[in-house]
DNA sequence: CCTGCATGTTGGCCTGACCAACGTTGACTA
DNA sequence: TAGTCAACGTTGGTCAGGCCAACATGCAGG
């Protein structure tokens, strides 16, 4: 049995790394999404998450926020903006700043890609069981969180 | 203390996500690696590490060990022909195929690239312990390995 | 006042993942 | 044997993400 040797397995030099390992569990997370949403889907839900979990934001803050540039937040709020999702405006105590807010339309969207998103954690996570996608979970956040911009 | 809290955390709904903390993982990877090496060292690496590792292969062989297709695999060969660190000429046997094979040149190249490569591993991994990043390397290897092509 | 910094905008670059088409070559079958 | 089908490598192109540069505006400091 496995005649052929399905295995066909990537050479342990890059098994070995976890930044490659991040890589391909990014781009299979990639791939799953893709296969429900619309394309730009992902920034949308980052953008309209932060705007949810912390009200009024400038570009700037959700930048900040999502590990995003500003110009490619100009982007993704020049699509939510055009669809209604969003509302921008000129803060009049700070006038460099624009003003950012979810509108009912918004909110609604954000509900409706949440909904994909779950569905494609748990494809995602296919594989291992509560406690292991926990663990996993946990493990990452404690990465990320050691990258973070040190405040000194 | 932390008196303007630094936090800026990311909202919860994407912390939640395993997808999107691969993503962030993986690009500071990208990131960390772009500080020590030249552009396109990573899919030299990969395909350094696979002839390496396999002996010779086809290029469509190589992809299929790294998940690449067969369109970029060319493109790094190009690369790394021009450079002499690896060996590519036709199959005798079955002249549709390109044998590839690692040239002393490419085997050093490997070795370098290793060097740096284990370094970003440090410096990715830096906030967990030797278990935690055992943990974590095994959770991911799960993962990856519930997606494989599924043998039937 | 003027220097410096933050903000948002435009435009561009590069990588990685992907798809489509083509000519070549081998294998399988009618 | 002939004809069909599939695999291989190549070229050329798309798209999203991450990034840098430049600019005009506006604020805040000396």
């Amino acid at each position: 049995m496995t005649d052929t040797d399905d295995a066909l397995q990537p050479p342990a030099r890059l098994r070995g790394l976890v930044s490659w390992q991040a890589s391909k569990a990014s781009t299979l997370g990639a791939r799953l999404t893709a296969r429900r949403l619309p394309l730009g889907a992902r920034a949308d839900f980052a953008v309209l998450a932060a705007l949810e979990e912390y009200g009024a934001l400038s570009q700037a803050d959700i930048g900040r926020r999502l590990g995003l540039d500003r110009n490619d937040v100009s982007g993704v709020l020049n699509r939510l903006e055009g669809r209604h999702q969003v509302d921008r405006q000129a803060d009049p105590a700070n006038r460099r700043r624009n003003v950012v807010t979810l509108t009912a339309a918004g909110r609604q969207h954000l509900e409706e890609l949440q909904q994909h998103t779950d569905a494609v954690q748990d494809e995602l996570l296919a594989g291992l069981d509560a406690a292991e996608r926990q663990q996993l979970h946990s493990l990452l956040a404690k990465l990320l969180d050691s990258h973070k911009p040190q405040p000194a």
